[in-house]
DNA sequence: TCACCACTGTACGGTAGCGTACGGAAACAT
DNA sequence: ATGTTTCCGTACGCTACCGTACAGTGGTGA
């Protein structure tokens, strides 16, 4: 789970190598998956990394700048990744339905996730809260692009991107807190995903009896 | 913001009133709604109390007993004040339409909501984990039933349920993250609710060209 | 080779909160 | 009124972490 620092010799004398601030905003983020901002200690980090506090207080400040610094290529990292992952496919149906299948599966897997998660359960610091609010208005504006693509007028494509945003959030909240509650079976959730990409491009008439 | 301990003699004799271990939960949920659950420590919360840990460690055996008692009462107090809210409509549709314009409208007042944002925040945590698991379940197994009794077939019911709760949980994120991505003006946020209900009342039957 | 600079370890003081011990006050029963 | 139970305050030690001071070490260029 953790980098431990290696030896670069090969032969006897084992010296452990020198760290980078990179190394420093990496474990921070990696304790932050698990531990959540509570986590990026400075002397846990030490620990962890086979180093002590003398070596993080020549690279940062204090601890508010090592937040700032992991937060801050999280936002660069993440948002990178998820776009470059979509805008490969060229019809917008077909990367709407893209994304929101590749994102409501990505709840399962916890790595990236568990970022996330902990960054959300931090919203007030105030590293953390001008991060998270770039981020979701990246993504609302995104999908309801992808919503004005592919044909409605744009009050409308902003309401339904907003709505599965918000489901994409909630999700990811429901299952980290409940996942019992989510579909368990493969092909039940596969059913799930349908329904829910069926719903958010159905017909803006209200057609029920 | 905190209820001081106030005097309970009119004349001259200012006598502090003892503390029950209800007073102990109730700043404790208190303390959770701005601060969230690291709020909750027995110290600062003696001194909001103008007591002191003497009187804590009478009613409660330590810190972890008064989260499990203030996150059991959330619980009670929660489920019963929403279910009682809405269950007095009698027509199906009204309710769940009552129920999401409710409840997407909640997230802008603070209070209620952000105990729930700071439990979901600490959804680790031993004692919340299994409350949250809990009432989520119980969300989704009652907007179920009401899509249910609208005639849906019961596996589609639970998925609509499921999107309506996960769209909330995502909303109230939102709210609290990236205020600024909902809809603001007054109407629009009407037009906002009305679009979701639509689309969650959705025909299943894909109709569009 | 040697002086300098980037980097790290050690040692220290400070703060915030947890939990315990115990004496004493306040209510209550008799 | 007085003893008993209930409740509360004070004082203490303990742990985890932040941040600083400073002495060292190893690589690198002159």
């Amino acid at each position: 789970m953790v980098s431990e620092r290696r030896v670069k010799g090969s032969g006897g004398k084992r010296t452990a190598p020198r760290l980078t601030a990179d190394d420093w905003t990496a474990a921070a983020l990696e304790a932050m998956a698990d531990g959540g901002l509570a986590a990026v200690a400075v002397e846990p980090l030490a620990a962890r990394l086979g180093a002590t506090k003398g070596s993080f207080y020549w690279h940062f400040a204090n601890r508010d700048a090592l937040i700032e610094a992991a937060v801050l290529r999280w936002e660069r990292d993440h948002t990178e990744a998820v776009i470059g992952l979509v805008d490969a496919e060229p019809d917008p149906l077909a990367r709407l339905r893209l994304l929101i299948g590749l994102v409501l599966h990505s709840t399962a897997r916890p790595v990236d996730g568990s970022i996330e998660l902990a960054m959300l359960a931090t919203a007030d610091h105030p590293h953390v809260a001008p991060v998270l609010a770039r981020v979701t208005e990246r993504r609302v504006a995104y999908t309801a692009g992808l919503f004005a693509a592919l044909g409605w007028p744009a009050a409308e494509a902003r309401h339904r991107g907003l709505l599965a945003v918000t489901a994409y959030l909630g999700h990811a909240q429901m299952a980290h807190v409940a996942a019992g509650s989510l579909p368990t079976a493969e092909a039940d959730r596969q059913r799930y995903v349908d329904q829910v990409i069926l719903l958010l491009t159905a017909a803006s008439a209200p057609d029920r009896a």
